[in-house]
DNA sequence: ATGGTCGCAAGGCGA
């Protein structure tokens, strides 16, 4: 089963990228996690997905934020929305269960910004983190394959970044967002992407709309599928389909994903 | 040092 990653920056403006990267030689996606939709529920386009033969699930909201799943196996027991605070009215965390040879519970995140930083907006996704922090911790408790993927907004590592020393004091970088990823990441989890390729230069899903980056080369790897160990025992295959971001009106993102034997 | 580019949606905010 191959399951993807990918921000798509507005469903509405990518209403072409999206279906030409799955129908694309290769793509061969069968569960794509979507963020950024920056659309309602009833708003997104979800017939043209279904002719495609997916299943769709969204956890939309108005103009911001908003993730989806689409998948060509049935989706069970979806959930909408990260636990820990009532108060969250921000479209970032969906679940659903698949099953193909194996169960596999998928996680589909869109984690916040966090700049300007220090502020409010750093505040509140550190606490993000800390209410997936335990959300993780939860599910890892059931000892089964899990898959957690998305947008985490964190360049984990120097080598995750063309040019490290542009992102000092953003909040992709701050040394308390990539210690907020380590505590989730070293509880158990596996890096699908290290795993494969663990001091391999780079390696980038975004790249900044501004100033030429693609171009440039000047990229970062901030999109990311981490793996419960029983998921992490089922990974044949990771990568990052970054043609994608030379296609026609890309997203400034572009797919991450993982083939398991499941 | 500043502004550079997009998307949403219709003026700025978010990234």
């Amino acid at each position: 089963m191959k399951i993807a990653t990918y921000n798509i920056n507005g469903i509405k403006a990518r209403i072409e990228a999206l279906p030409r990267w799955l129908r694309a030689e290769g793509a061969d996606a069968d569960v794509i996690c979507l963020q950024e939709i920056k659309s309602q529920d009833a708003a997104f386009p979800r017939e043209v997905f279904e002719d495609m033969g997916y299943t769709v699930a969204t956890h939309g909201q108005k103009s911001f934020n908003g993730v989806a799943i689409l998948s060509r196996l049935p989706l069970e027991d979806v959930t909408r929305g990260l636990p820990g605070d009532p108060d969250d009215e921000q479209a970032r965390w969906i679940e659903a269960t698949v099953t193909g040879t194996r169960t596999l519970r998928i996680c589909g995140l869109y984690l916040p910004n966090g700049n300007p930083a220090p502020g409010p907006k750093l505040d509140y996704k550190l606490a993000w983190m800390a209410r997936m922090e335990a959300r993780v911790r939860a599910l890892m408790a059931l000892e089964e394959p899990v898959v957690f993927l998305g947008d985490f907004n964190v360049i984990p590592q120097p080598l995750d970044a063309a040019k490290p020393e542009a992102w000092q004091g953003d909040a992709l970088f701050l040394p308390e967002s990539r210690a907020a990823f380590r505590r989730i990441l070293w509880m158990g989890l596996t890096e699908a992407i290290r795993a494969r390729a663990p001091a391999t230069p780079g390696l980038y899903t975004f790249w900044d709309y501004q100033a030429n980056a693609w171009e440039r080369g000047n990229g970062i790897r901030i999109d990311h599928v981490l793996l419960t160990a029983q998921a992490a025992d089922l990974l044949e295959d990771a990568g990052i389909d970054k043609q994608v971001r030379a296609g026609d009106k890309p997203s400034d993102h572009v797919p991450v994903w993982v083939r398991l034997a499941a």
